[in-house]
DNA sequence: AATGAATGAGCTTTCATTCAT
DNA sequence: TATGAATGAAAGCTCATTCAT
């Protein structure tokens, strides 16, 4: 007879990925260990396996759970904005900041431990990112063809852009001097004033 | 009898810390094994004793020298560039972003692997690293109160530039679609241009 | 309630034995694993504890069993056979030869993974096969003393005459090129030949 | 610079390959773990990897050295007898019993523990096994074609008659109530008179 | 300055077995 | 009787480091 549904099974993978997420965001996929990890859950190292495949699979499982989360809510944020390019392109740029300053430990590793995945894991996860790096570069094409900004080169701009508003993820540190918002409101400004077509000459 | 400067021990070393940097930066500190950096250089892993102290003491090492030379070449661009506020900041930008091009593995490792630095030799670093940031946070506080630039927050705005500028070590390629000089130049615009006083209205 | 003799329960404990044969002469016991073993039969690990009571207790059993039904048989064919010592230990031979072919997996378990039984286990089946080796000792001494053969030592000839007759269960696979019956008759022959009285000097 | 022969890694490397044998030979290669066999040798576990490369390629070693001295020997054996069939027949019987004697532990682990290489190990160590049956198989022909033998079907017999002379170190321990000399002669005319041509009648 | 061999601690993973449900 | 999850021990193997030569 199987369990029934919010078992201790679920409670545990739940918990594994959670005490996953933290020790790789602290220690690097290499450096971290399973018997850690298991202790940190309350089990022994062996357990594990009743939850997890391998090291390797647990990563991937947290990258592509990340990369799906971060592209569906994107999604959401861009539906809920005006139609115009400009109001897009802030709106990706909030979310963007906003969603990683609240999820700072998959950002960390879904962006520094991509060379920790085997070949076949590596490829899977690289096609949700460059879908997600197009997304912005999309927006960037958009708005250069409408007038509203001068973008060079929208894949590098796209790249750089993601880059600065990427970067804040790994000082910020909450209850430091600004808060999230300002932090949001900053950065937007930054990156647009960055490609905002200039008035004239 | 000391042997003389080109002698094989030196050149060992020299081999080593490049072999260091290369395998650091291909598959992280923890994930590099010194069997392998060993084999790289051709001398088998108990040598590597005669050059280094530790696995740990060659990535201080490397780090901090990046480090020194980042901050002794980054002076010699500020010199020899124009001393007003925005010929100083557009030095910076393009100096940063060439020298972080040509040093790619350099700077990856001294940008990722912090932390896999032990307490006192991270503490070492973190001054270097906090000199480098405030050198440009300097910059933006004087053009701000210069007029030239509006910084809404100079030392969130000093991270975000650095990140934004660094970002490009991550993805370049030598050979690729775009020269050194074209993303020097890309990357520099966008930087000023995110933080440049708009006109008036 | 007891279940019915052919109850899901008894389907089971069947199927698990039957699949304990094949994995054991496949793999060996120490290299086969009850994990494996489970998912033969279609169940989880831990049900098989509803139906053996260790690994090892099921490897006990799976040899007692086959010892227990070769003695039988072994009786039931010499009872069938002429009463005398020639007619008997070719009766004995040809047995044995087709028992094993017929019974390839547990012959091999039989006499390759004694040394897997604990102590206790293995001193139950020593006796048994003790008994099985001195059946045809006691037919070569009759032979001997009937002048029909020439048995230099009996107990000696009894295990030379045995490992060649269960030798071929090792390489005979259905079919190959030669049927059971001829292989039963080649081997008789070569093993009755092995030791039949010479005519004169 | 380079230890001199005769050092104590070769020592140890020896010490290994002894310690393999016997505990190969004792449990099983399945059921025998590095760690006993590093203990049984007088180092740790880890450093065994600087004399072998895994304990599959241990066991894959062992087996070829001891086909390899088979085969060897047994070619020194024929030559040094008489060009008959039935003295070359005499002499490689003779010859397998007694070497089989004296090399208990590594003809149970080629004989019993083939299935634990794996499959490219395999195939390499069946070639060499093949070509030890093919000898004998070769002889039996050209005794059946000189007429002194009568071998009704020479590849089968010849697997029939290496399992009787190979059984006997199965049981086999020194100081015995038999001596070596006297089981290498029953064996070997246990085995001749199976196949000596019949006078006539 | 280089080597080969050793150490000791650690790693991921496997496995027989237990047990509440 | 079956399950899923847990245990605890052990496995093969890796690795930074040491050291006599």
């Amino acid at each position: 007879m199987p369990r029934t549904a919010g078992s201790r099974g679920a409670r545990t993978a739940a918990a594994i990925r959670r005490a996953g997420l933290k020790l790789i965001a602290r220690h690097g996929f290499a450096a971290m260990n399973l018997r850690e990890l298991a202790a940190e859950v309350g089990i022994q190292p062996g357990s594990l396996y009743n939850h997890i495949e391998t090291k390797q699979a647990l990563l991937f499982d947290l990258i592509r759970e990340h990369l799906d989360s971060l592209l569906a809510s994107t999604e959401a944020a861009l539906s809920a904005a005006p139609p115009d390019p400009l109001a897009q392109l802030r709106a990706f740029a909030a979310h963007h900041v906003l969603y990683h300053l609240e999820k700072r430990q998959e950002v960390y590793i879904a962006n520094f431990e991509l060379r920790a995945l085997d070949a076949a894991n590596y490829g899977r996860i690289i096609i949700l990112r460059q879908a997600y790096e197009a997304r912005l570069t999309a927006l960037l094409e958009a708005g250069d063809q409408a007038g509203e900004l001068t973008v060079a080169d929208p894949p590098v701009t796209a790249f750089a852009l993601l880059a600065m508003l990427t970067g804040v993820c790994t000082w910020y540190r909450p209850g430091g001097r600004l808060s999230k918002a300002t932090l949001v409101a900053l950065h937007t400004d930054l990156a647009l004033n960055g490609i905002r077509r200039r008035a004239s000459g």
